[in-house]
DNA sequence: GTGAAAGCGCTAACAG
DNA sequence: CTGTTAGCGCTTTCAC
């Protein structure tokens, strides 16, 4: 709380090298053209001083502040989490920061947050929440935007997520090729776009095979253990033998095995079970260990952070559209 | 993308109003003498204009950032999350930003992170980390630092933490007082800190009624389900009657309810059940329901973030030592 | 190659 | 009460 010694500047950089401070911003920066000879001396000079520019001032004068802003809708919950320690591990590279903002599910909310991250001069935006439903654009926005996970609605964004449908199929494939025939889904609410497009995944591959998902054996119901366990039952009393269940979540998965259990079932060895998301808590406490689908969240984090560090580089506008990244099957006990 | 319009400085806002650019800083920051007149016409010019004063230059000027740094040492895991959102929360009211930093439980890193904090210029720093074993002291730092959860083990700088002793002792309190006698404890590792603590609490309790914990029913092990699997079964076969016991986490209880369920064991009938953290996850994934204590660490940030502010402002440094806040007994269905 | 000078947009001290 | 005057610490032309 002391430390009084007031910090070094340009100003006490340049007289310790016995140059000019102008000298020492480009040497410091590396631009323009200065003999090797000065660059040394003003490196070691500031090494010295321990020299720390001042960011305020560099960001008033250079109009870059090396800051990027993260929207999320999700307070920072277990989908953007994985992304924003992504969206940290690239950005720290470059020295950039992240000015982390919730905006709760509230447009409106957004909107200033927005307001005060332009105002802060931040040189770009990334934009992520939970859902994977498209959701409004941010609109015109002075910096370089990208969203992630929950796409935006407008074609001239660019948008960066997973497959839902083919990391299903890729789990509804790898229970087909282990010799399973005949196959249930339980997905979370059908209005959730997630829902509905795992469903297709598993239908995909089942297809693939010249076989079909039965209505009876698509269920749709909550992100939960609980509706997990009544599924289980659902599925069982559906008079079909089903020897495979993909699950839209981990934590509906974890309700299917435990469901599954109660009924005397074993699994994976009368019905073998897939999740969706590689939750560590979910995927650990699950008995048998849970196979499931990783969406690779920290690397859609690490993407979507290089991508809009190129672009305030470059200064060139980021190309709109969306950019789906495939999921991996994680095979552990459950299938 | 465009926008092209420069944004307005306090020179226009200044020319519009008729007075010059100072006047309109003090009528902006309610700061100075002015007649009610004119510091009314500037901030309709300012509206007019939709004035946004800059950031940088403002923190240049003032010496003044907005902004605190955060840095955990738990990768905005669980425990960390609530307490950023209490932060967050209380400190939006005051236009102040937070800049987190993940600093991945490496004091070589949290220095690197501290650094670059100070070096951004922010006004105050939050530490904190899963852990309630006490941490490192960050040192001197040129600004107020508070530390949330983790406390530091420099008495000269202030802390800030649930109780872990009260907590339990509450848990044990509710089995005791609704007839229970025989408690057992199922604790994370013995080398954390918040296990022995919470072990205490329950000893604590048990004291209050001239009851003892047995030795061989004071278990500690891991901070996972599967470990509160096997307690359920140890506890079970110890030849002690228990009915009643108090785990140190949410996951050891859920652990625990599955292993009594499956050695049909009736819970809260037969032994009743509490957990500790109130994780939502947890409580609502456990049969049945999960009683446990919330130690509201949202709370924690909030009241953090306004100590630090309130440091901040009144440039007068935070006292030293350590402020501990007590937890809430949430009964559910499980005790 | 390097230095001098201007200025980023704001605040703060001091006149008037 | 209000305007003027200096900077805050850095970058960035533009001469030399």
């Amino acid at each position: 709380m002391t430390e009084s010694k007031r910090a070094a500047t340009v100003r006490d950089v340049a007289r310790l090298a016995g140059v000019s401070p102008g000298t020492v911003s480009k040497a410091l920066n590396g631009v323009g053209q200065l003999s090797p000879d000065t660059r040394a001396r003003v490196h070691e000079a500031a090494a010295a001083l321990d020299f720390q520019p001042n960011h305020s001032a560099r960001s008033l004068a250079s109009g870059r502040t090396f800051t990027v802003g993260v929207i999320t809708s999700d307070s920072f919950g277990r989908f953007t989490i994985p992304v924003m320690l992504g969206i940290e591990d690239s950005l720290a590279a470059g020295r950039v920061s992240t000015m982390l903002c919730d905006g709760r599910g509230d447009p409106v909310r957004e909107n200033q947050l927005l307001e005060r991250l332009i105002n802060r001069q931040v040189d770009g935006v990334v934009v992520t929440g939970r859902r994977r439903d498209p959701r409004p654009s941010l609109g015109e926005v002075p910096v370089p935007v990208i969203y992630v996970l929950s796409e935006s609605l407008d074609p001239a964004d660019l948008s960066l997520t997973y497959d839902d449908r083919q990391g299903t199929e890729l789990a509804a494939h790898h229970l087909l090729s282990t010799g399973r025939r005949s196959l249930a889904y339980v997905g979370g609410p059908e209005r959730h776009l997630a829902s509905r497009l795992r469903r297709e995944g598993v239908e995909r591959a089942l297809a693939a095979q010249g076989l079909e998902l039965d209505p009876d054996l698509a269920l749709y119901g909550q992100w939960s253990e609980t509706w997990g366990r009544s599924a289980a039952t659902i599925v069982l009393r559906s008079g079909h033998s089903v020897d495979g269940i993909v699950c839209a979540s981990d934590q509906i998965a974890r309700g299917v095995l435990d469901g599954l259990r109660e009924l005397d079932v074993q699994v994976p060895h009368d019905i073998a079970v897939v999740g969706f998301d590689n939750w560590e808590v979910m995927v650990e406490g699950a008995r048998p260990l849970l196979t499931t689908v990783d969406p690779h969240l920290e690397s859609l984090g690490r993407e979507a952070a290089t991508r809009l560090l190129s672009a305030i580089q470059g200064d060139e506008p980021l190309e709109g559209g969306v950019i789906t990244r495939g999921c991996e099957l994680i095979i552990r006990d459950s299938a």
